[in-house]
DNA sequence: ATAAAAGATTGCAGATGCTGCAAGATCGCT
DNA sequence: AGCGATCTTGCAGCATCTGCAATCTTTTAT
């Protein structure tokens, strides 16, 4: 038992942190998607993971965190993700460039995600906690649009354009979570900023 | 005193009713503006206005839902005035029509949708009980939205539309709170509205 | 006007969520 | 092995929220 494969990288310590992390937050979520949000308590939680519950409130400030994740990270990769998009490119394609960070992520635990969703959308309190409309990490956002886009942060614009292309991937989250045959969320967020910059026409009717 | 006014309406036993659950709001916005949402308690609020704790919950089933007020009466009475749109005129016309309700009532109460505007944006978790973000609200607008433009409630456009137009109000609600000159909430909706229809194109530079 | 019915307010007991603190276990490094 | 840093845990305690039963007020019927 020497430390073989230890490396360089993430000692022992992180890694078992990460995993009592993930494993609570997979816990909280089949949990509550089994039973809803009100008939879960972190007790239980705790339990199927087999640590205490005050261990839980270590991990997570409160019962929501855990089923959410680490939408702060997500955020954070975003910005750093559309600051890096070249200027002359458009606020809106910008935006989408920048999603495909964090439709990576999505894509990268499928099933995780859907459970997700299918919670969020059955307890729409956590849905701003969610990277869609989530407050903190939408400020952020409107400040790198309204820089490239050249006018004040106070501006409408921004503000405007960042609610909205919010919307539009939480649109496509939900689509892809609802649907039984997983279609490409790339795909769905595509037609959504379409949609979007066209001025949302109606469309065609059956 | 004899009961002179109290006519066929509402009676005593109504009003006082209105009144606690009003004042109950009232206390609530005005501490948590004060103190913030963490540093105020129920016991507190229900000092304030003079009645038990097991009172305030007999109103509200929770502290947040004395900020946000009845946002479930102004959803109905929107998606009535929406569905009472003749359907010729296109879905964000009738969008924007319908929002005259709710904007009426804004207007009504300025300070008091002020107060609840700051709590708000300083409490993002309430945004989602918020008019702009509920999403039970949502889910009926989306059918109605669905239902005019002649596609399935599942297509994404009414959905889509449904978030982009409720990002629009929050966006025009937020702007007009922020802003110490009071605009008219009206211009600044049509403004809102007036982006989006044209595809959310980038302002000129100043 | 008075009594019965209906509804509102309140206190109390208790479950759950969440936090601070201090002791004990574990991990990483030398 | 041993030391310091970090993680885990139990415990005490406050706050949120609910169910129940008693009390009081308004409304309605007589």
């Amino acid at each position: 038992m020497t430390p073989t494969a230890t490396g360089p990288g993430p000692g022992r310590r992180d890694r078992k942190k990460r995993q009592t992390r993930a494993a609570l937050t997979e816990a909280a979520l089949r949990l509550v998607a089994e039973r809803g949000l009100a008939q879960v308590t972190v007790e239980e939680i705790s339990e199927a993971v087999d640590v205490s519950p005050r261990t839980f409130f270590n991990y997570f400030s409160c019962k929501d965190d855990a089923l959410v994740g680490d939408q702060a990270g997500h955020a954070a990769r975003l910005v750093a993700r559309l600051a890096a998009v070249p200027p002359e490119v458009p606020v809106l394609a910008a935006l989408r460039t920048a999603f495909d960070e964090v439709i990576d992520e999505i894509r990268a635990e499928p099933e995780l995600w859907c459970l997700r969703m299918d919670v969020v959308t059955r307890n729409p309190a956590l849905l701003p906690r969610l990277l869609a409309g989530n407050t903190e990490a939408e400020r952020a956002i409107v400040e790198v649009v309204a820089a490239r886009v050249g006018v004040d942060p106070g501006h409408a614009y921004p503000a405007l354009v960042t609610a909205v292309t919010g919307a539009v991937l939480r649109n496509a989250m939900t689509r892809w979570a609802a649907h039984p045959d997983r279609p490409d969320l790339p795909d769905l967020v595509d037609e959504a900023f379409a949609a979007i910059a066209a001025g949302l026409p109606e469309p065609d009717r059956p």
